[in-house]
DNA sequence: AAAACCGTATTAGTTGTATAATACGGTTTA
DNA sequence: TAAACCGTATTATACAACTAATACGGTTTT
């Protein structure tokens, strides 16, 4: 079954965006596994203290990408073979690399003050 | 007089967000600089193509932060002494890094990995 | 078979974002 | 001084995101 213990909501984007994200980074990193069971939209819904219908955009949006599958009235589960899971990790770490880079750089900092920043940063406690 | 060229507006956030942070960016970064003209809302949302309460709304934020400085009836102009543009900077620098580290270690990307694919994006084109 | 649970769908209400039209009084400028 | 521009404010409308309550039929479990 698949934990959701690690997903803390903020308010900086919609939460069906945060589910989907949470679930795509779980399965780039191999914690969230192909053929694992999920746990039920009103289980989710409950244990995250939001609207069932929420959780239930989120993994529309899941399905929809190929990375859960549902069948009526049965639990739904993560769609997720090494291929797939490659080719996420690839994606998200790529785009937030180049994400950053390009902010750094509207800021003037250098390459080796953003690998220094970062490599100092890593080390912080959360 | 500050420009907004550079300015790309997407979908991604709230247009009044972008704003304010297009701005911020550009303190921290010195290209704008202490006590430098600002357009007019109703100029700005015009170059923009948004409307002028857009503006007003991020103007708005950035007059209560104390990065602008707005009298009714003139024009607004930045303030940004060198200390304000080094909290800016210092502020958007780490807060921008450390949820670069901490999405990569969502995906058991390693340290070692995260500073050898930004060194590697930085050089690419846009 | 019956109960419990599931995915899915519908309708309604609230909030935040953005647009649109307009108005007021203060400042600049010609 | 008068026109033009400015910051600021108000009201209305529209849409997306989120919440809320409820319902339907399919699957699992006992």
């Amino acid at each position: 079954m698949v934990s959701f213990e690690g997903l803390r909501l903020n308010s900086g984007s919609p939460i069906y965006r945060q589910i989907v994200l949470y679930l795509k980074k779980g399965i780039a990193s191999g914690h969230i596994a192909d053929g694992e069971e999920l746990p039920s939209r009103r289980v989710l819904s409950a244990l995250l203290g939001v609207n069932p219908n929420t959780v239930q955009k989120a993994f529309g949006i899941l399905e929809e990408e190929g990375m859960i599958r549902s069948h009526s009235g049965a639990r739904s589960f993560v769609k997720a073979d090494s291929d797939v899971a490659g080719r996420i990790r690839m994606e998200l770490t790529l785009e937030q690399a180049r994400a950053l880079a390009s902010s750094m750089k509207q800021m003037s900092v250098t390459r080796e003050q953003t690998l220094e920043l970062i490599d100092r940063v890593w080390g912080e406690e959360e």
